[in-house]
RNA sequence: GGCCCCGUGGCGGAAUGGCAGACGCAGCGGACUUAAAAUCCGCAGCCCGUAACUGGGCGUCCGGGUUCAAGUCCCGGCGGGGCUACCA
């Protein structure tokens, strides 16, 4: 940074008042200390003094930060820039605003950032939250101090915790659609309008019985899951926050599966709703879609496969998307830790050695020639399939394992006996963690019948294939087609006939037959090697195809009709069929879908399954519930305590907030063996964890959980704290929240705008809009969704070296071969060096680590932060990530300096704007960018806002003096984006004198907006390109609004026109006025 | 492997289907200056031609298509990025 070109090297002496980094400072410091006093940014809630009703309300938002300790980097700022020009830009249009920030400071950053320091993360969070304080103050974001938030607030996490026994206290009534308190389920179950799970009704259930039934429906439960525990963190993690290839997204460390007692919140009673209200929101596409992914719901069927064999002959229930290919369903499999494999599993191999060799085991580490027993080969393959989940799952080709149970299952729709495996490849969390296998017709149980030698039954032919089957089965069943009866099947399947839709049968073949990925592709290559007629054509089509009937090795008739009979076909294709199709080999004794679609053919099952109480048509999701505890210190104590037989009660409300006892040592325990148990750092607390309470029978010894809440608790519902940050009485205030949550007609949702970054798609953003419509359906807030429209900020990105070793090296002091700084000219390529040695360059995130992070502090000592404000939106679109480039900062700092330099006399100080009437074209440029910029505000163009208050002020640099009217609007359309500068021009300019000298309230945070005269933006004259044939070749100008038929004259009296239409026949002309004309030869 | 997004000068990026490259950085030329910095004015996609131009051609990753007109819409390919990964 210390090369920079100093931009105040003019010197004081000379001009004593130019736009210096060193005045833009002053003018920050002055006019930051000045809003601070007169509460600029004050929004007044419904009731409180100076709430103007009328005016329309916005909630503009960001993702609060954790205020982590190595401070921020240029690019943590940039959406929060965005939201601040928004913010006053809105309030410049006459809007009331709410605007805060608050701190996410619960959580593992915190606490692991304690640790490194050896201080109580209470101290680091609180430094760390002033430091932060005073670096976005710093950049003069207009945010509204009464409402900033800390999660960590005793204050505030009461009402996290009240939100959780909000939870812990409902159940989700299916048939309403909508949470429910708990008590109108006791309710029901006492009065009888509902049965208990069980045989036995509530009426005979013991006090035990019944709470243990209460506890079965409650939105946040205990249960022993398998979970994700990580001994090197100490604590278990969710789904979410563990990575694809089995580690912690924070640290990257191994996971395990353990089963173990957690929390957990039921998210997934509202799969449906947090899918369906995505609809509705002003989302990006691609964040609606990774959500409607991660909730990953499909359609199939149920299907219950009998286990005659067993004691009170059980059944396996499995889960299928196409209960269509039931009759394909030649095996079964159950996941390795599936309930019934235990109760299946057989001592002996059945049937004394008729089973193929691979179904005794093959997997790694089983004998040679497989198992004895199934009881051997279960036992070995399940210790087999949990020590390798243990492992990172390496992702790609994974070999399908799995062996066999000894047991059979009956298929229900063609009663025939099929064998039960177990394998790793199914899951058992998901559907019923069994699967029914259609290896003809999906590619994993394709590659395990392959591996394991399993019959393999094609079931859905391809359309066009379903034809030649037809053709083989049925046309000429008896073989009299031979020998000629690839001709004749060409016939049969239209090639030699003009009928339109058997062109089309031939599009949708000709590729499948192929086996051709792409359609098009294949056909395009017909094209061009069949050049000429229809006819022509055709005649290559179907040399092709016999061609493609040779190499499927159809030597002949009875070949290709014997395939069809074996229903073998996959054996020339080689792999599974999954796409739709035509059923076939699809009868039994009670159904046939033969000859039906996909489509029709999955009705029809599901229909017959539920008809014959063998499954029924179901609704399957990916979400799983939200494992909501974890084995650390800092973080949200529940307010839970155990009795004596570790029953769980919830604290009355009036015990909240539960306060984190502080502790001498917060450490978590990590340990690097797998089987470690976790200890949470809360049960050291012993004088904590036991309790005298009464809670209603009388004083009593209780034991308090001593898990926490995850970080994600906190960052859940903090947005509606802001609106009523001291309410003692409810999270937020019912009038409050209708009022700033309060939904336009057609929205849902509350906040107006949000914006932040797209690592929290699926992790914050769905957790929130849960706990949110839990909130929603108790009655405590107004709106079913809380963020109406969201927006995703790209990335600043940045360069770094890595030298030979792999190290990162400060970027800073990368030269090029000219000995200049790397940094400062990111457009030359290498060779780099780093003291002499070379380097690499690579392009990704700015940090710490890659030791390549601008501090913003840095930016406002060197340019004022005005500077850095307007850097940061010019870059280009907020939504794209884009590679920070210092050397680009001067462009926006010579642009403020122009700005000012136009209205400020530099020797004195004083303005020098004119009071004489701007000129009607310095009127119609105004008035031009005051259109512009709007749009572009609206749309949160904040990039080419810039842009055009560049242009504009470049005009009025021509003048020998800026009108005040111009100056006027120009400052105040800078306002949001620059607003000390402006706030500054506006009292010299504008107001005259000084600022002292003015009352303070009337700052430009509060001024209107400028408004444009579309008629002065009108100009009298346009100039319109003319083209003919779309090749520009001239320009006329003519007078603004004139008619097409004036715009095509004059275009035709251009001489360069007439020249090039002369004697041509004009066959079309196009004019659109005002815009352009075409010629058409 | 599946799904999604993106490819425009030396660089960051503009462009409701209607003059591609606004605006800025870097660059070049000039003015001012003893000189430099700062500032101001001008040039600037590539190629060819001209004394000059308001001259000609090619240009938004590549190949097709739709259209009077395509950076923009459609199909296919290549390249880069993201998400997801045995989800039955």
């Amino acid at each position: 940074m210390s090369s920079e070109p100093t931009p105040s090297s003019s010197g004081p002496e000379s001009f004593p008042h130019r736009y210096s980094a060193a005045l833009a400072g002053r003018i920050e410091a002055l006019w930051q200390d000045r809003w601070d006093l007169v509460d600029a940014y004050r929004a007044p809630n419904p009731g409180e003094a100076g709430f103007d009703g009328s005016r329309p309300k916005k909630f503009v938002l960001d993702m609060f930060p954790y205020p982590s300790g190595v401070g921020l980097h240029v690019g943590h700022p940039l959406g929060y820039i965005a939201t601040d020009i928004y913010a006053r830009y809105l309030r410049m249009t006459g809007h009331n605003v709410v605007h805060a920030m608050g701190f996410d400071s619960f959580g593992l950053p915190a606490e692991q950032y304690a640790v490194q320091t050896g201080t109580h993360p209470r101290i680091t969070t609180e430094k760390n939250i002033a430091n932060m304080r005073v670096q976005l103050r710093r950049l003069g974001l207009g945010h509204e101090r009464r409402r900033s938030v800390s999660t960590t607030d005793p204050e505030f996490y009461r009402w996290t915790q009240w939100i959780f026994l909000q939870i812990y206290h409902a159940w989700y009534d299916v048939e309403a659609g909508r949470a429910r308190p708990i008590r109108e389920l006791e309710a029901m179950l006492a009065s009888g309008e509902r049965a208990p799970r069980g045989e036995k009704p509530w009426s005979v259930m013991s006090a035990l019985e019944r709470a243990s039934e209460l506890d079965a429906h409650r939105l946040a439960y205990v249960d022993e899951v398998p979970v994700n525990w990580c001994p090197m963190l100490g604590t278990v993690l969710a789904n979410e926050e563990v990575t694809a290839d089995g580690r912690s997204e924070r640290g990257n460390y191994p996971v395990y599966r353990r089963p173990l007692k957690q929390w957990i919140m039921r998210i997934t009673a509202y799969a449906e709703r947090l899918l369906q209200d995505l609809e509705p929101l002003d989302w990006p596409e691609p964040i609606k879609l990774m959500q409607r992914n991660w909730i990953g719901r499909s359609e199939g069927a149920e299907v219950e496969f009998g286990v005659p064999d067993t004691k009170g002959a059980q059944s396996i229930r499995v889960f299928t998307t196409r209960p269509d290919t039931l009759f394909g369903a030649t095996y079964v499999v159950l996941s390795p830790e599936h309930a019934l494999v235990d109760s299946i599993v057989t001592q002996e191999w059945p049937a004394g050695g008729a089973i193929p060799a691979p179904w005794r085991g093959t997997f790694p580490g089983a004998p040679q020639g497989g198992f004895t027993s199934p009881k051997n080969a279960v036992a070995a393959y399940r210790a087999y399939a949990s020590k390798k989940s243990d492992e990172q799952r390496t992702g790609g080709g994974t070999e399908k394992t799995g062996v066999f149970t000894g047991a059979y299952a009956i298929n229900p729709v063609t009663g025939k006996q099929v064998p039960i495996f177990i394998a790793d490849y199914v899951l058992a969390g998901y559907g019923t963690g069994a699967i029914m296998a259609v290896p003809a017709h999906d590619d994993r149980d394709f590659e395990f019948a392959r591996t394991l030698q399993l019959p393999i039954r094609d079931v859905v032919y391809p359309r066009p294939i379903a034809a030649m089957r037809y053709f083989a089965l049925h046309a000429y069943p008896t073989g009299e087609a031979a020998p000629d009866w690839r001709d004749q099947l060409a016939d049969f399947m239209g090639i030699t006939t003009s009928n339109a839709s058997k062109d089309e049968a031939w599009d949708v073949m000709l590729p499948i037959v192929l086996n051709r990925r792409s359609r098009a592709g294949a056909m395009r290559g017909v094209e061009l090697d069949a050049p000429g007629s229809i006819g022509e054509r055709r005649g290559a089509v179907r040399s092709i195809w016999v061609e493609t009937i040779d190499s499927l090795g159809l030597r002949s008739f009875d070949d290709l009709r014997a395939r069809f009979e074996e229903a073998r076909f996959w054996e020339a294709r080689g792999e599974a069929h999954t796409e739709p199709g035509i059923a076939a080999n699809s009868s039994g004794p009670s159904i046939t879908i033969d000859g039906m679609t996909t489509g029709a053919a999955k009705h029809a099952v599901g229909e017959w399954l539920a008809r014959e109480g063998v499954g029924r048509p179901t609704v399957t999701f990916k979400l799983r519930d939200w494992l909501f505890s974890r084995q650390r210190y800092w973080g949200e104590p529940f307010p839970i305590v155990y009795d004596e037989w570790g029953r769980a009660h919830a604290l009355p409300e009036k015990m909240l907030p539960l306060l984190l006892p502080d502790l001498e040592d917060f450490r978590p325990e990590s340990s690097d063996d797998p089987d470690a148990p976790p200890r949470p750092p809360l049960a050291r607390a012993s004088a904590w964890t036991t309790v005298e309470l009464d809670l209603g029978d009388g004083k009593r010894t209780y034991t308090r959980e001593t898990n926490t809440m995850p970080n994600w608790a906190g960052s859940c519902w903090y947005y509606l704290r802001y609106l009523d940050p001291t309410n003692q009485n409810a999270l937020v205030g019912k009038d409050v929240d209708s009022y700033w949550m309060g939904g336009t007609s057609g929205k849902i949702g509350g906040v107006d705008l949000y914006v932040g970054g797209v690592e929290h798609a699926v992790l914050h953003l769905l957790y929130a809009r849960f706990w949110h419509k839990v909130l929603f359906d108790l009655g405590h807030v107004s709106t079913a969704e809380p963020f109406q429209t969201l927006f995703n900020q790209g990335y600043i990105q940045a360069f770094a070296f890595k030298d030979a070793r792999g190290v990162y090296v400060d970027a800073f002091e990368v030269r090029l071969p000219d000995g200049a700084l790397a940094m400062e000219h990111q457009d030359k390529p290498g060779p780099y060096t780093y003291s002499g040695e070379p380097v690499t360059r690579e392009y990704g995130k700015m940090g710490k680590s890659l030791k390549n992070a601008v501090a913003p502090d840095e930016i406002c000592a060197h340019y004022g932060c005005d500077t850095m404000r307007i850097y940061e939106m010019a870059m280009g679109p907020l939504e794209a990530s884009k590679p920070w480039n210092t050397r680009d900062i001067a462009g926006s700092f010579r642009f403020l300096q122009r700005v000012w330099r136009n209205l400020i006399d530099e020797q004195t100080g004083l303005s020098r704007v004119t009071q004489d009437a701007p000129t009607r074209a310095t009127l119609r440029v105004l008035h031009k960018t005051i259109i512009g910029v709007r749009r572009d505000m609206e749309k949160l163009g904040f990039n080419t806002v810039v842009s055009k208050l560049i242009e504009l002020n470049n005009h009025l640099s021509e003048l020998p003096a800026v009108p005040l009217e111009a100056a006027r609007a120009m400052i105040l359309m800078l306002a949001p984006h620059a607003p000390h500068v402006s706030e500054e021009l506006w009292h010299r300019v504008v107001r005259g004198g000084t600022p002292d000298e003015r009352e303070a309230r009337e700052t430009i945070v509060h001024e209107a907006y400028p408004i444009a005269d579309e008629s002065l933006a009108r100009d009298d004259e346009v100039e319109i390109p003319v083209s003919v044939l779309g090749k520009l070749r001239s320009k006329i100008v003519v007078p603004a609004g004139s008619s097409a038929v004036v715009i095509e004259a004059a275009a035709r009296a251009d001489a360069k026109i007439a020249e090039l239409i002369a004697g041509k026949e004009i066959k079309k002309v196009i004019v659109v006025p005002g815009k352009m004309v075409n010629f058409v030869v």
